[in-house]
DNA sequence: CTGTTAGCGCTTTCAT
DNA sequence: ATGAAAGCGCTAACAG
């Protein structure tokens, strides 16, 4: 049944429907002009053979190996799974492969995968960096980037950073919190991620409301310690807003350890709209950014790179939204 | 800097450093045997034209690609993602990439994949499967399959699933349960994940302890409505074991909703020690599987297999342990 | 120890 | 509309 013995070639296909290899490479291509007879011929040939092209050969004359690669920080994280899944389910329907690559938030390890991924001949790369790698991305491989902006010249997929953070804040004044926080690690490379705060804060002095921020230097390793001293500092802070939903968490821990209540003594709003797996719901009351949506953004403007089609605009921001969740109080 | 103008072959190479292509080639695959000065002139040759030796021309001969596929329900879940991530890592050192192939829990989609990586020959595949696709891998493929034995002659990696039922009980119990129960989902196609619930009764019988189940077909539609259920019938119960984490979490949610507070009205024990991210803590108590050995015991199998090297055992299982979270009194 | 050379399986002119 | 043939860049067998 499935014994394919010792790989079948175009060649056998072509002797067993009495053709040319020329002729059932055009097949293979879905060429037009081909005569109907002969076009069932190979069918049948191809059929009778199983035969399967080679993807190497293809690729040594094409230069196409229909494979994208995913460079992230880690795979493990609901975000990254979430978009990786998607990527995955829109590159399938472009018949393309994804390849996934953890660069484990360290630039070396980016820039080793780059060289490593140049070599073998992908097609593209979308890229969630956290470094300076824009320099060694050759120019003549597609890449797009998510969250962050290099040179000018460099496609990208984002949210609205600053109006989720505007968001934040409007929610948090229409629940009635007077005293607001933001929270949130601060990367050495800037990203699109500073934009929340920016916008968070810009809103709250529009609405003339108190805030303070606590803003840590990553790597965290005390977090923890500082959250706790912060709020030691800021008793009466009663809204609380962070960089994203993980660190949300660690500030709910905090202050659970230091015996107040989300709800009761204050309410928080995270960012990014995790959820852990596909049927799972979102962790707390968040800023939700469109993953899927940013995905297939991302897989759409690398084919059109890769093919070289026009490019409208090389920037696409998308819109996120508020998700009320046992965090905050319900309107 | 990294402009490679017209893509540098070997023939490049073997001219700009005096040489011939084949001796280029046996630098290029460590080949010893190879003069100290030629082995420097080339490597000179290679660092001054940064050459990159050609993927498909190479696995046009070879045969080889050094990408190997994992095959699984979704990577948009922490198991997987956990899973896929420590692979990945596993696969680097062997200088392998990783493929990613989401199957959405459709035997068909995973049949298709099959047939994908059999045509963009794949070294081997990983495969974390509920359907019944043993048929369709064909024999010269190398299979590493997760928690799922198939045919006599294939290879698995597995945890120690009826230990760790038996683990929950004794733990419950220990901790002054009188009532278990039992919940889970049953998947139509058998799967290792059985054990769990059979390890969990059988200990129940030995320590001589009340126990009744609820057992779920899958898909889980009115899961949240059975569960309640469930408890209204058997109000006793005191001490749960879960199938796995999430179903774990459904449970705690229902039962809070009826009311019920863990650690006061009941304990609850998961399975898979499920962590969003590196660095988030247990979702619960729970039977923590070691997906890191596990990872790297799958693709230890798979490179051997690949290599044709002689495999003692075909079953791989590995050892589970208790994690005592918040939702089990503490000792 | 190194050079020469025949393909690997496919695509793609160029003929016809 | 189809066939013939020239490579794509590399490896490996053979020669020297």
């Amino acid at each position: 049944m499935n014994e394919q013995k010792k790989s079948i070639t175009m060649k056998d296909v072509a002797a067993e429907a009495g053709v040319s290899v020329g002729t059932v490479s055009r097949v293979i291509n879905n060429e037009k002009g081909i005569k109907e007879v002969t076009l069932k011929k190979v069918q049948q040939a191809i059929e009778k053979l199983s035969y399967v092209p080679d993807e190497y050969a293809r690729g040594l004359k094409t230069n196409r190996s229909n494979i994208i690669a995913l460079l992230i920080p880690t795979i493990w994280h609901p975000f990254f799974s979430e978009f990786a899944y998607h990527v995955e389910k829109e590159l399938l329907k472009n018949q393309c492969k994804l390849l996934i690559c953890n660069a484990d938030k360290d630039a070396q390890n980016e820039i080793e995968y780059i060289k490593l991924l140049e070599k073998n001949k992908v097609d593209g790369i979308i890229g969630i960096t956290y470094s300076d790698i824009d320099k060694y991305i050759s120019s003549n491989l597609p890449f797009v980037s998510i969250d962050r902006h290099f040179s000018e010249n460099v496609y990208y997929v984002t949210s609205e950073n600053y109006h989720g953070g505007q968001l934040a804040c409007r929610e948090l004044v229409k629940r009635g919190c007077q005293n607001l926080a933001y929270i949130s690690g601060v990367n050495k490379h800037l990203n699109e991620t500073t934009e929340r705060g920016r916008g968070f804060k810009d809103e709250a002095k529009q609405q003339n409301t108190k805030l303070c921020s606590l803003e840590m230097p990553e790597p965290l390793d005390q977090a923890e310690r500082q959250i706790k001293s912060f709020f030691e500092a800021h008793p009466q802070i009663d809204g609380i807003f962070t960089v994203n939903d993980f660190m949300a968490l660690r500030v709910i821990k905090v202050l659970t350890e230091m015996g107040k209540t989300p709800l009761e003594d204050y309410q928080i709003i995270g960012f990014d709209g995790l959820r852990p797996a596909f049927d799972q719901p979102y962790l707390l009351s968040t800023i939700v950014q469109e993953i899927a949506q940013m995905a297939q953004a991302a897989v759409e403007l690398l084919l059109k790179l890769i093919r070289k089609e026009k490019i409208e605009k090389n920037v696409i921001s998308l819109p996120v939204h508020f998700f009320e969740g046992n965090t905050t109080k319900k309107l």
